[in-house]
DNA sequence: CTAAACTTTCAAAAAAAATTGAAATTTAAT
DNA sequence: ATTAAATTTCAATTTTTTTTGAAAGTTTAG
C-alpha cells in the first residue's frame, strides 16, 4: 500500500467509525484528515480534499472547535483561516472522554436518579424499575467518576494504569 | 413523579441515549421496557406498550438476541414466544463491552495496524500519517485489551476495580 | 467608505436510516 | 395433512439526518 491509498483508506475508516458513534461523516472525516496533516489547512483544502461543500466543511469545522480537538490558526499576513487538530491521542482521547462525559453520561445520570427515587407503590413492577434504574445510576456513576479522573490526572497516567490492570 | 411516568421517562431516556451510539431507537426502547419488566413479555405486549409495528419488533428484538442481551423463553403450553433482558447490569455492561469489541474496536485496529505499517517515502507527509496512525493504533490496542480484561474476569471486578482506580 | 476576501447561515434537496404492513414462511397442534 | 397461530421478510413509505449552495454577514485593506 502506498501513501495516497494508506491515507484515503485511513480518512474513510475513522469516517464511517465516526457514524457508528454519533458523529457525522463529514466531521469524523475533516477530523482525520487534520490528524494526518503535518500542516494546517485552509477551508478550501479540506473542501477540496474531501470533496464537501463549503457549507458543510464550515459546520463540521465548528462542531470540531467546539469538542476542543480542533483549532483555529492564523498566518501572519493572511486573511484566511486555517485549521489543525490535537495531535497528541492521549491529549485528544481525554478530551473525547470529557465531553462525552459532559454531554451524554451526566444528563443520563440526572434522569436515573429522578426515576430511581420514585417511591414504590408497592407493585412488582414498581419495585424492579427502581431497582434496575438505581443498579444502571451507579454503574454509569462509577464510569463517570472513572472518565473524570482519568481526564485530570496528568500525561500517560492512562496507559500506565491500563498496562498496569491488564497484567 | 408516579410509577407511569418514570417508566416512561426512562423508556424514552434509553432510547435517545441509544440512537446517540448508533443503536437505534426501537431497539433501545425494547431493551429498555424488558429490563424493568418483571416478568417476560411477548411481541404483542411490545408492540402495545411501545405502539411500534409486528415486523420492527421481530426485527429488533433479533437484533438484541444477537447482541448477547436478550433471551427467547417459552412458557409450557404456549405457542407464543416472551422475551427478557439480561438483567443483571454489570453482565450486561460486559456483554456491551465484548461485541463493541468485537464489531468496532477490533476491525479498526486492523486497519490502523496496515495503514502504519506502509513504509515511508520520506516526504514528511507520509512520515506524519505514520506517526499518527501508529499513536492511534497502540491506543486502541490498550484499550482494547483493557476491555476483554474486564470482560474475563469475575463477577464484580469491574465496580471494585473502578472505585480503587479512582481514589 | 467601499470593495474584495472570506465565513456563516439556513431553506431546500438529497441521502440515509427506520418503520410499516401485508405476504410468505415457519411451527405445532389436531 | 390441514389448519391456525405466530414469526419473519422485505418492498414501499415515512422520518430523520446530512449536505448543498447561494444569499447574508463579517472582516480587513486600501
Amino acid at each position: 500500500m502506498e501513501f495516497e491509498e494508506a491515507k484515503h483508506k485511513f480518512i474513510t475508516t475513522w469516517g464511517s467509525l465516526g457514524s457508528l458513534w454519533g458523529i457525522n461523516k463529514a466531521m469524523a472525516q475533516i477530523h482525520a484528515l487534520l490528524l494526518i496533516s503535518p500542516d494546517p489547512l485552509s477551508m478550501e483544502d479540506i473542501m477540496e480534499e474531501l470533496h464537501i461543500s463549503r457549507g458543510n466543511t464550515s459546520m463540521n469545522l465548528r462542531q470540531l472547535i467546539d469538542w476542543g480537538i480542533v483549532f483555529k490558526e492564523n498566518k501572519i499576513g493572511e486573511r484566511k483561516e486555517y485549521f489543525t487538530s490535537e495531535k497528541d491521542v492521549q491529549e485528544l482521547a481525554r478530551q473525547i472522554a470529557k465531553e462525552r462525559s459532559r454531554r451524554e453520561l451526566q444528563p443520563t445520570i440526572k434522569v436515573l436518579k429522578e426515576v430511581s427515587s420514585i417511591k414504590t407503590d408497592g407493585s412488582k413492577k414498581s419495585k424492579e424499575l427502581i431497582t434496575q434504574t438505581k443498579a444502571l445510576h451507579d454503574l454509569a456513576s462509577n464510569l463517570d467518576t472513572f472518565m473524570n479522573t482519568i481526564v485530570n490526572r496528568e500525561q500517560n497516567w492512562m496507559t500506565k494504569t491500563l498496562l498496569k490492570l491488564m497484567k
